[in-house]
DNA sequence: TCCAGAGATGCGAGCTGGCCGCAACAAGTA
DNA sequence: TACTTGTTGCGGCCAGCTCGCATCTCTGGA
């Protein structure tokens, strides 16, 4: 069991979890099992589109096992969060979107429209400076998306 | 019916609303009732502290009135953002939570232990300005608050 | 190859936060 | 004072998520 399996101890948030198979390491390194729900979501979390709900996953995941339950795909998620392999974002009202931690970024929301834009940390760079700076306080600007209005509902709403 | 009314026609987010009665007017501009259930909740609204959530205002407001609904401190709260006096945030996972438009900012919310630090919106000067530079997107960076880390846990975890 | 034990799963119930419909009530106007 | 219409209490319902439990299955060791 010592093949290619990744270093077992870290489990930390930039494991350079890049496929299916090394996650799959990671989660027998720490204890864990490979299980069919797993392998079926993970498959989908490093294919498809970054944003996904937990339940539009599991619908991806029934696809091809229609038994797995949607608590499984919570509790999956659940665990590899707790690994640092993937996280969630709320992005507005309604459920949380799931993505692989690798692909992290910040979010804006358009508050009129829904429409969402990935920002690339840097963008938050100032303000991560003046946070701490003023108030000691080390930002993480992925977990909640920044609403406010796009250009096109910003400019309707001007007229 | 002209007495001190506020202007009728704008409702807009910066109405000077300072006060109980000057909402109670405005509601009453704009073709609503003042009901006791309103005037206790806007007395809470105006005194104590500004976070609160529905439920704790319920809470408040039930201890002068204790038939006050949960439901009608959502209608009310629903009706007085749709007027512009009050906003609500969301300060993490859990219930939102609600305070006067006039005392606006934005909120750096420590994912460790949970404390809050009101932010004011020069703050997030710079993120606006990339923003919109980039993307010409506008923010409003009161709605979400920004996760992160307080300088005490930050410092914790280093160690 | 088989087995024991721990971890994972399916299922259903339950929880929180919030919204809705409806009948009864009451604020404000004529 | 009567009437109109906005507001309320109440209960039910919904979404999103979590939990407990009995059952199943993966995995290391014999």
């Amino acid at each position: 069991m010592e093949q290619q399996t990744p270093a077992a101890s870290t489990g930390a948030a930039s494991t350079g979890a890049d496929s299916v198979e090394y996650v799959l390491g990671l989660l027998r390194a720490h204890g864990g099992r490979v299980t069919t729900s797993r392998r079926l979501l993970l498959g989908c979390l490093f294919e498809g589109r970054t944003h996904r709900t937990a339940e539009e996953l599991a619908a991806e995941v029934q696809a091809s096992a229609p038994d797995v339950h949607l608590s499984t795909i919570y509790r999956n998620l659940d665990e590899l969060e707790r690994l640092g392999v993937v996280v969630h974002a709320h992005l507005g009202h309604g459920p949380a979107s799931y993505h692989l931690a690798s692909e992290t970024h910040g979010h804006l929301v358009c508050e009129s429209c829904g429409a969402m834009l990935e920002a690339p940390e840097n963008l938050f760079g100032a303000l991560a400076a003046a946070a701490e700076r003023d108030y000691g306080f080390t930002i993480d600007p992925r977990h909640f998306a920044v609403l406010g209005h796009c250009a096109t509902c910003a400019a309707a709403a001007r007229n």
